[in-house]
RNA sequence: GGCGCCGUAGCCAAGUGGUAAGGCCGCAGACUGCAAAUCUGCUAUUCAUCGGUUCGAUUCCGAUCGGCGCCUCCA
């Protein structure tokens, strides 16, 4: 596996699946948008985050190293409102900067948590960088913009001129002749040259927290932060910068326009990205009550590890309609295989006798499972034919062990290419299985019960662990395996 | 007005110019003390509709119907 397998993506640039050529061989450089924690993410932000994260272990996998950036913003309007309401008028500066930063700060919390609860670590991310830690950097981007003739100053604001870059656009596939132009101008934003230009620094206004700068007191626009961070950790260039499909216009457009303004070359070789997530067939919206976050599917029973299941067994650029039914199915789904797993972790000793016609090398099996696996994952992260080759092998193994059973060295395999592919989906590690006593105890009892054909208290045994999420499978060898309910 | 996506079995879903992967649910049988798990079998002559191209289309082209997104903050 040291070898690197070549991986192909969609990109938004070309509307084509293209190839991925990292511009330093072996290494790619990941820019992913991450959240404005002004608030507890929901289901649908997860969906792009549980995208990126299988994008990047999609590429360590195929033998990568991956440079991984997602940005933290944690300076913007809502951000403001929220985080300065409590204040008084005559609040100082510093002030307002700490009631921003307590905000931020408790939802970044909130954020990494979800995160972790889906399989996503945050020691996974090369970089996570704050905004607000990234002024001076945005500053100078500015004023470069400013030099080249592509930023102009009005009233202590700073906008693009969009006018000055020829391929504004180019991502968007917009053209300015069809665009038709936002009816609901931002009242400050009067003075703009073009109703296109879009602003890079935004003059402070009373109860805002602000930053010093050549224009006097503000705060940066939206779009700078990405432009600014990208570079100043990965330099000029960037092999796949990703997000929701929502920030292709225009937010990347305009990353595109502040990046490539600044530097005069080509930013970002790859753009990808993720399709939204609706719920009953809508965008989900608190006034339709369709609104959930991770918290929500907890409350219900739910394994955030079964919602990630629920999200990458479907194609991450296909709309995903969000369903408790589809949750259940995603549970029914992935405890199949981790049935199948703990199979191959045992002994295998209670199989059948004798020959069978359709018996294959176990082991040309699973070679052949990891050939579909891969090509599907490399064919613009196929999850649904990548899963279904997980499946077939399953089945296929599955029906043989129950006639040969296969041996310890094939059974190390097959567990092999399952730590492969959970290395990318995170649905089915090695069970931790640390019984407690008590537990264990019971089991222990209940194996007395049945010897002694004590049915009763057998089935008694096995419903009061089914009442503490414990459902016990009797094997042909005597031995009782057991799963989480 | 401009740009774009989608419509495959009860549900989710892949796919290709050569005759429909996989998962969930369901049914029948085997195994089991009974279950669970597993196994065996069954479950789309058909891929929204209508035309066209072709020896042949679900796959290409056109039209129609239906659902949706972006052009404004948004994952």
């Amino acid at each position: 596996m040291t070898s690197l397998r070549p991986i192909a993506l969609f990109n938004t640039l070309t509307r084509r699946v293209e190839p991925v050529s990292p511009i330093e061989p072996g290494v790619i450089s990941l820019y992913t948008c991450g959240p404005t924690v002004y608030n507890f993410a929901h289901i649908g932000n997860l969906r792009t985050f549980l995208f990126q994260d299988l994008l990047k272990r999609t590429f360590q996998g195929a033998g990568y190293e991956v440079r991984h950036c997602m940005n933290i913003t944690d300076v913007e309007d809502k951000i403001i409102r929220d985080s300065q309401k409590e204040l008084a008028e005559g609040a100082s500066n510093e002030e307002r900067h700490q009631a921003m930063k307590a905000l931020t700060d408790r939802f970044t919390q909130a954020f990494f948590e979800d995160l972790a609860a889906v399989g996503i670590p945050t020691e996974g991310f090369a970089y996570l960088p704050r905004a607000t830690a990234y002024i001076p950097q945005m500053i100078s981007l500015i004023q470069t913009l400013a030099a080249r003739g592509l930023a102009y100053e009005r009233e202590g604001s700073v906008y693009y001129r969009v006018a000055g870059l020829p391929h504004y656009g180019c991502l968007a596939h917009l053209d300015r002749e069809g665009m038709q132009l936002g009816t609901s101008v931002d009242a400050d934003e009067y003075d703009r040259e073009s109703i296109s230009d879009f602003v890079l620094w935004k003059a402070t206004k009373p109860g805002e927290p602000c930053w010093e700068s050549p224009w006097g007191p503000g705060r940066p626009g939206w779009h700078i932060e990405c432009s600014a961070m990208s570079m100043d950790i990965f330099g000029p260039r960037l092999d796949i910068h990703s997000g929701g499909i929502d920030l292709v216009f225009p937010h990347h457009e305009n990353e595109i326009a502040q990046s490539e303004g600044a530097t005069g070359e080509k930013w970002v070789n790859h753009w990808v990205h993720g399709e939204f997530l609706l719920v009953e067939g809508e965008k989900m919206s608190k006034s339709l009550g369709n609104f959930y976050t991770l918290r929500d599917l907890v409350e219900k029973g739910f394994d955030p590890i079964t919602f990630r299941y629920a999200i990458q067994s479907n194609h991450y650029r296909k709309l995903l309609n969000f369903s408790f039914d589809g949750l259940k199915a995603a549970k029914n789904a992935l405890d199949r295989i981790r049935t199948f797993r703990k199979r191959m972790e045992g002994e295998g000793n209670g199989a059948g006798e004798g020959t069978w016609k359709e018996a294959l090398d176990p082991v040309a099996r699973v070679e052949k499972a990891r050939q579909a696996f891969w090509e599907a994952m490399a064919d613009d992260l196929n999850t649904p034919e990548a899963l279904a080759a997980i499946f077939t092998l399953v089945s296929d193994l599955n029906a043989q062990d129950d006639r040969i059973a296969l041996t310890r060295e094939e059974r190390d395999l097959v567990l092999a290419f399952l730590d492969e592919t959970n290395a990318l989906f995170r649905g089915w590690p090695h069970a931790e299985d640390n019984l407690d006593a008590e537990v264990e105890a019971l089991i222990e009892q209940r194996k007395a019960a049945k010897a002694a054909k004590n049915w009763a208290e057998s089935d008694r045994i096995r419903d009061l662990l089914k009442s503490m999420g414990i459902l016990l499978e009797d094997r042909k060898d005597g031995t009782v395996g057991w799963k989480r309910a």
